[in-house]
RNA sequence: GCAGGGGUGGCCGAGAGGUUAAUGGCAUCAGACUGUAAAUCUGACACGCAACGCGUUACGAAGGUUCGAAUCCUUCCUCCUGCA
């Protein structure tokens, strides 16, 4: 994997990141595929909107089919056909969602599988082998997604452990693939800073992590239900901080306006499941605002869902056939919705660096943001 | 005609004298969703109002018994099943 910051406007960057499965061009929002798919949407349609790269998720796969039936019928590019880059998360997020049926000690998670109760460790050694398998071209290091709110206490020893738990994921990277910087010729590991809503936690955090001298470096922990300046002031302290030549990716995040808002402070990659599930619940981000098209007043609604829109959904459809399938429970409803909510957001992405490009980014911020909040 | 069983809020369906404006489910309306245990979840859902309270009307219809009835009695209307 290489990066290259081809040019910066203010603080946002626009940059390229080469893997051995092709280039991402950032900034860029990843669409979540947790068990090896994006929910909705065929791989063919992810090429023809224009998806980059997308995400599986290690616990999920681990469970379901399994690394080593992935790994056996070739990893997992080859296995869910999607011969373009994939990053996998760690697990780390699942240490935090699925906290009911988890237990954390120092040397992994122990998790009841949420399919069928039966116990499993996942630790750093354990990530580290689950996503070389996959064969994934970004591997996230293993850490404990802090929980907010949390005491200083707390987000001090969480920190504590995701460090740790970073070191033993790097050793354990170096050994399985021959390397010594987490860098393989088929995967790059990025670390996770940690640190809740306290910035100097944060920068401890960030200052361990830099210690190891990874390829690339993630904030996570943020969108765990803080109030939304948390999350702007988090990535605005922490983003400059971390390697001007080397990506930044904020986990989790967000909302278009958080796109926005977040590369304006210094990101390059985003992923969320936000574009995909609010699809398959009805409701559709335009650009105008947020549409939910289970409304009434759609009912006899003929125009598209967003006229300025150039997705497949938009350029064919109406908002009343829209509510109609949603309303009758229809799987292309789900479809439709994921494939116009998908577009809106690799197009804000596709907008967003163009407008860095030209030396307009803070012009297409201001007038994005404004364009938002219309009524639609 | 005889025997038996029913008619409950938009629909289905509980409740069998008093915390019942009436459990549930569906439908409807609105909202939420941020490294996916989510095609999920939450709220509203008789009518009116100066509305976390008050008033009115409600369990086929009309009477009645009772301090009190969707629940008991009478008549009527109506539906279903079996036998003629």
């Amino acid at each position: 994997m290489k990066f290259e910051l081809l040019k910066t406007d203010d603080n946002a960057r626009l940059g390229q990141i080469t893997t051995s499965h092709g280039i991402i061009e950032t900034p860029i929002f990843m669409p979540v595929g947790t068990v090896g798919s994006v929910k909705a949407l065929t791989q063919e349609m992810l090429e023809t909107l224009g998806a980059q790269i997308i995400l599986g998720n290690t616990y999920h796969l681990y469970l379901r089919p399994g690394h080593e039936l992935i790994a056996s019928l070739g990893g997992l590019h080859k296995f869910i056909s999607w011969p373009h880059p994939i990053l996998t998360d760690s697990g780390g997020f699942q240490v935090f969602s699925l906290s009911e049926i988890r237990k954390t000690s120092e040397e992994g998670v122990i998790f009841r599988s949420h399919l069928d109760g039966s116990k499993h460790l996942l630790s750093p050694e354990r990530s580290m082998e689950i996503q070389l398998a996959l064969g994934s071209d970004i591997i996230m290091a293993f850490d404990e997604c802090t929980p907010y709110p949390a005491t200083l206490e707390q987000v001090e020893e969480s920190l504590e452990l995701t460090a740790r738990w970073a070191r033993r994921s790097l050793a354990e990277f170096n050994r399985r693939t021959a390397s010594s910087n987490g860098m393989s010729e088929n995967s790059a590991l990025f670390g996770i800073i940690q640190g809740g809503m306290y910035l100097k936690m944060r920068q401890r955090s960030l200052e361990q992590l830099l210690e190891l001298e990874l390829p690339g470096y993630a904030i996570g922990g943020l969108s765990v239900g803080e109030e939304k300046g948390y999350t702007y002031d988090i990535t605005e302290y922490t983003a400059p901080l971390l390697p001007t030549h080397k990506p930044r990716y904020l986990m989790g995040v967000g909302t278009p306006e958080d796109l926005v808002e977040c590369v304006g402070r210094g990101i390059d990659m985003f992923d969320c499941v936000m574009p995909t599930r609010n699809a398959r619940n009805g409701q559709l981000f335009t650009s105008q605002g947020k549409v939910n098209i289970k409304n009434a007043k759609y009912a006899k609604d003929d125009r598209p869902l967003d006229e300025n829109c150039e997705c497949p959904t938009c350029k064919r459809y109406s908002r009343a056939y829209l509510r109609h399938l949603y309303h009758t429970g229809e799987i292309l409803s789900s479809i439709l919705c994921t494939q116009h909510n998908i577009h809106f957001y690799l197009d804000t992405m596709k907008k967003i660096r163009q407008s860095i490009r030209l030396g307009l980014f803070k012009e297409f911020r201001q007038q994005y943001l404004a364009s938002l909040s219309r009524v639609s």
